[in-house]
DNA sequence: CACTCCATCAATCATTTGATTGAGAGGAAA
DNA sequence: TTTCCTCTCAATCAAATGATTGATGGAGTG
């Protein structure tokens, strides 16, 4: 155990040296909300240092570029987006309690993380362009798909939706309604909130 | 004589000087393929005037600053959604048969256009920090939204769509589902097209 | 022809920005 | 203490990048 002064994100940090793993959860963290306030196209190494609290030398020292900063952000989303997924079981539900759940995650991610969301946009547009981001962006995103595709699959057994339903396009037009209500600043919560019982009218069995 | 020569990428462009208009034009196309290629973040003023063939003091004095060339690529981007969204007359259709149409749309901006998304969700995603793309783009999407809106509204009024349909939510979901396939660069035509029958088996009518 | 304006260019400026270098402080091990 | 490794910084580089300046040729007009 190396450092069990500091850690104060920025104001005094009156502690002089940190372990290289805390510094690059600190970097990652400041990156990420520099992200947020400017975009990817705005991040610069220096903004990262200066908000840290470290020398643009020590930043490179723990990160050695620019293109591993990117992969290390896209990383910290990971995992947080895959601890997030993990949370709730979902043992011995039906399917349209399961969606119920999913849909569940999604409000609270929207609610307490939105910046998540803010920052994986960004990641994915660069995955376009960047191999290193898409090999780590574009799984998260087919897990979460695959997640809704499952959840259709069993709830047409069981009898929750539509025996009709195609699962894997069900869970696009699910997971591209999500995000892209999500991404939008335009978007009232209160108008989620009915897209969300859309999506339930829209794909459970009727009577 | 300084400027017989150049010229040499542009086709159409054999003589010496061109108008502004003109020339304005050429550099919103040349922008678009650059941001196609490189994204915004990538966008160079000086590739865009070698591109387009001309000096980058000539790009300045046409298009005084990087802000306002963002916002002429907006403007250029719109006009071509305007035009599209405007092909073909929804007169005296049932809401199904103008959803098909809707449908039909997307496919073919989606096959003839592939790249004006890209455009656009590279401008939705500066929006959200320049509000001169934002005062562009965001009316653009709720245009979209909103015609689906109107859709589903007559066809709920006609009997095409499920009764208990709200217009706005289902609106919502289908550009939603719509505008993030086309975005993702793994998804498969043959998916898209699961999509756009599912999202129809989802807001339809059944007897 | 004389005058004016549009469009253009070469050259250059002033910053920004990712990255590097070389030196040094502090702790742990020998 | 000496040695060695980790972590840190001031100083600096080289490239890029948006923007500006001053001058020039040509078209249109009176």
């Amino acid at each position: 155990m190396k450092s069990e002064d500091c850690k104060s994100l920025d104001p005094t940090a009156p502690g002089k040296r940190e372990s290289g793993d805390d510094r690059r959860i600190a970097v990652a963290k400041a990156a990420r909300a520099i992200i947020v306030e400017k975009g990817l196209e705005g991040l610069r190494t220096r903004d990262i240092a200066a908000r840290v609290g470290i020398n643009i030398a020590t930043l490179h020292y723990h990160v050695p570029t620019k293109e591993a900063l990117v992969a290390l952000v896209a990383e910290s989303i990971r995992a947080e987006f895959r601890a997030q997924a993990l949370r709730n079981s979902r043992e011995g539900k039906t399917g349209l309690e399961q969606l119920h759940l999913e849909f569940d995650d999604f409000r609270e991610t929207a609610r307490e993380m939105p910046e998540l969301i803010i920052i994986l946009t960004e990641l994915v547009e660069r995955a376009r362009r960047d191999a290193a981001v898409a090999a780590i962006v574009l799984p998260l995103h087919r897990f979460w798909r695959g997640q809704f595709a499952d959840i259709f699959r069993l709830g047409i057994a069981d009898g929750s939706f539509r025996p009709d339903l195609d699962p894997e396009a069900a869970a696009m037009i699910a997971t591209g309604a999500l995000s892209d209500s999500w991404r939008r600043p335009d978007t009232s919560p209160s108008l989620v909130e009915q897209a969300l019982a859309e999506l339930e009218r829209a794909f459970i069995r009727r009577p």
